[in-house]
DNA sequence: TAGATTGTTAATCGATTAACAATC
DNA sequence: TAGATTGTTAATCGATTAACAATC
């Protein structure tokens, strides 16, 4: 159960792995073989039994892997057995989208708060979390112990608040801007870039 | 220029490419060397010059890559040379913040229309846009000549929309449900995974 | 011309696949 | 035991990097 270093080829399907082994879970299936999964999910039975490998032994012979143990060891690698506390900042048509997000609060990560440099929105209340003003946000990440911020906000102003969260104390950033945040060691940031997404459709279309 | 079969891996990167590209393009720069390039995007020069001869020559020894040129390249490459017709499906939150997002537009996206299931939200107005009842989605997709889906509906009726979209002559699909969606040959499909997205910050962090 | 930088090949690195002995 | 399926190694494939002759 040591975990090797897991390449990012690898760290890419395990959601892919977390979301099926989840349903598996609520049908109540016991146990689940290399080639059934290859089956359903398009990867090579060979493939999953690598992945499998690179966090440790847990398939048996003849049998499989347990759905159970399988779905523990996935869940500590995506490190979904604790909680997130969150912060999303800028309440645009992004931020709101992901505020109304039920999805996220389920698999552990809790909004906490919401802010804006807009005075004009610091009364709006969304998903029952009213918006702060961004001035109040350094203090909070602090105090209440937030571990992520979702960045929604304009590019422009986006490195000056991602310094301003990182003085806070923010361990990790979701980054739904264009830019290429410059963040010190210890600060994990995952961009979510949709024009890129959209320009590959059409590349590809 | 008759291009090669571009691997999965240079088409992820072209859509880093033309965003600096057209930052140059803008600030009239004339020529640009893959050193250049490779000290602001983070990709070896090597790289680069092999990502580019994927698609043509018009590098010039000493001097670099013209960048209205390299633009033109990568915008065609990109299929960006054409504008694409595009509605919504689902006006609900990311639905909206798509809607909303007028980079899209810049691009060559043009939003046509907006449709949803619920009858409570076809009077609304989006971005100057009313939403329709879904019922109409065929026939405007025929009629109005629409290139490219964007599905924001919930999972369950994800895969019948789809089925409908198709009947109705779509060639692709911007799918930010989680749903793995089956679609006949000729028909691309980009999907947005946010809650993978979400996952691999927390297992990096 | 001299300097810069490409185009391109060969070397390296890493990820995927195939194969099969081990074993439940 | 016989059948199924893993764990693991070796082979293959593809992508990245290094190097340098060609040439603007």
């Amino acid at each position: 159960m040591n975990k090797k270093n897991i390449s990012m080829a690898v760290i890419r399907r395990l959601p892919k792995y977390y979301r099926y082994i989840n349903e598996l879970l609520k049908n109540n299936v016991d146990a689940v073989s290399s080639n059934k999964l290859s089956e359903d999910l398009g990867f090579t039975a060979s493939q999953i039994r690598n992945d499998f490998n690179n966090f440790g032994y847990f398939g048996r012979q003849g049998y499989g892997y347990n759905v159970k143990q399988l779905h523990k060891e996935i869940s500590m690698i995506l490190g979904l057995i604790k909680n997130y506390n969150t912060i999303i900042i800028g309440a645009g048509n992004i931020g709101q989208a992901v505020a109304n997000y039920t999805n996220f609060g389920q698999l552990g990560f809790k909004l906490k708060g919401i802010f804006d440099i807009n005075p004009k929105l610091t009364d709006l209340v969304i998903n029952d979390i009213r918006v702060r003003d961004i001035d109040l946000v350094e203090e909070f990440i602090c105090n209440k112990d937030i571990d992520i911020a979702i960045l929604c906000v304009p590019r422009a102003v986006a490195q000056k608040i991602c310094d301003t969260l990182i003085k806070g104390g923010i361990k990790g950033i979701w980054n739904f801007t264009q830019v290429d945040l410059i963040t010190p060691k210890g600060v994990t940031v995952e961009n979510v870039d949709l024009s890129d997404s959209l320009l590959t459709l059409s590349c590809l279309m």
